[in-house]
DNA sequence: ATGAAATTGAGAATTGATCGCATCTGTAGA
DNA sequence: TCTACAGATGCGATCAATTCTCAATTTCAT
């Protein structure tokens, strides 16, 4: 009676790996700044590493494919990153990506939704899903960046305080 | 005094390859249905080879992500497939891809690029780019599924006619 | 024409992600 | 509670896309 309902309304059955990532996403959803709320495979196999539980990175990969089926994750694929999936719990919303610090902001637009639906329909197309992500700086690297430009979006330097992942285009780095 | 202007001015010396590529999707800007508009390095590799061109895929990677340096191409990642390239001379615009049959339309509309703006800078977000993809059924194939439902976004059996790679989640089946 | 600098091509290497399979483990039913 | 077995795991192999390495070739300013 401890199994998640999320587990048992998916027929997934509640394994120790599934338990652990399920509870990751929902410790993680409200992570205030810098998106926690966003990770890759990898993230998860670090997390779940610092508490000392180890998973096979190929469990977490199916996992987590299973629990995007199941739309108990939804999996983002930011411009030239790596798929990062995060807790579907929340209302629809979409992305705003700092390309410098790899911060990621929320939003939601009725005005926007209701455009795309519109565009659709005009087209004969039927919606089954969108996708869109504004890039560029956040509030805090613009700031920093006037201070000392040059300096920035070099990105390298940058990229060690990305939380999942890193800043776009900083296809490197890893590990 | 034949090379192209956007050769020239990106300071990228005048190559066969390069000519070729560029000329490749200059050719193909207005290429009507199903956009041959979109192509992966490796369509641009076969596209050169029906040509009786032979470049390595290496140097044709390098010369794409040269000319999106340039803007002379630009970079699209639909969402779980490889990165297409499309020439960068008509106006702005965003996309609607057929998860069936793989076909890109785009469309562009003021609204939705004023509401982003707008949003952005309400939270001092500094914006560079965006992407904005609707996923759906294209009219043909939502028509053609109402004919004989099931048989539909199995995927398999349309990636044949999909110009430039596959419908989406369709990750297999290439070469 | 000449040489320094840029470019190419072939293959090896990386990276993110998936697969195959032998071994475990939840969980429904006895 | 016990048990059988479908389902799950973990490891390593594998894959696909892309990038890197480096020697040989080509471009272009002089």
């Amino acid at each position: 009676m401890e199994i998640p309902k999320e587990l048992r309304e998916s027929g997934l059955k509640a394994t120790l790996p599934r338990l652990k990532i399920l509870e990751l996403f929902q410790r993680a959803e409200h992570s205030a700044p810098n998106g926690t709320r966003h990770m890759s495979a990898e993230d998860v196999y670090r997390h779940l590493l610092n508490e000392n539980l180890e998973v096979g990175l190929a469990t977490i990969y199916r996992v987590l494919m299973q629990f995007a089926e199941a739309k108990i994750l939804l999996r983002r694929q930011f411009d030239g990153e790596r798929a990062v999936f995060e807790i579907n719990a929340s209302e629809h919303h979409d992305h705003m990506v700092c390309v410098s610090c790899g911060k990621v902001e929320e939003f939601f637009d009725k005005a926007i939704e209701e455009r795309q639906m519109l565009l659709a329909r005009q087209r004969g197309f039927t919606l089954r899903d969108h996708s869109l992500s504004l890039y560029g700086l956040c509030q805090d690297c613009a700031t920093r960046d006037r201070g000392s430009p040059g300096a920035a979006l070099s990105g390298a330097m940058l990229s060690q305080h990305s939380p999942s992942g890193s800043a776009r285009l900083n296809l490197k780095s890893h590990k």
